[in-house]
DNA sequence: ACTTTACTTGGCCATTTCGCCAAATAAACT
DNA sequence: AGTTTATTTGGCGAAATGGCCAAGTAAAGT
């Protein structure tokens, strides 16, 4: 891989990792409407506050993200509304039953 | 957040990661000029053959490739033609500067 | 000045991911 | 049957990621 390739490729992983957790996607999906504050997004996907605060930060350095503070509430909001397309093409793809099931895993019912 | 909307994000997840790699989205984006076989792929990310099979089964686990094998050769391709309008979207996110610089990690001129 | 509310940061431990090596499989050739 | 070529799988250590707790900061209220 050249290095100008690997460079290009490392810059597009920061977004999509930046994407690549349940509470994140569920808080980008949810910042489609508007912006929301911490507390809001906090009780969007019900982890503690500091792992909230930590995943904001991720996606804020990946560039998806603006934050805002007003008062004593943080705003954040998304800096790009394509975002709607790509879930589509996720989506389409996470609709079908995968290839090959997990080995040496059973069906994790409790969490 | 609703086991509902749990799940809905886990199966997107398991989409976006396998697309969270330098290598597995070079290969991705090689991919869509067409199928390749995993010598070539290798060729074009410069790892161990092990370890691009790997990646490759992370994608196809994903639903991303689809493979077949024709004589000693394995072939990949893309299962869905849509990566081209992520791709820009991701690209549209990364070329902006990023708002704060990593801490604490200076340039990674090396690897 | 002190408290409260909203959020961020630091630290630590558990889990996952990555990459190499060695070993296994599988088709094609001799 | 044995060898070569192409690829996958198992295993292991190293690095990255995730989540909780405790401590820090910062604006607003008293």
């Amino acid at each position: 891989m050249t290095s100008a390739l690997k460079a290009r490729m490392e810059r597009r992983v920061t977004v999509i990792k930046a994407l690549a957790h349940p509470s994140r996607l569920a808080m980008a999906e949810a910042l489609q409407q508007g912006e929301m504050c911490v507390c809001d997004l906090r009780e969007l996907v019900g982890a503690d506050l500091s792992t909230v605060s930590k995943h904001l930060t991720v996606m804020r350095d990946a560039g998806l993200l603006m934050m805002e503070k007003r008062g004593l509430n943080v705003y954040y909001r998304l800096k790009c509304p394509c975002l709607m397309s790509f879930f589509e093409c996720v989506d389409s793809l996470a609709a079908q039953p995968t290839k090959r099931a997990k080995r040496n895993v059973g069906a994790p019912a409790s969490k």
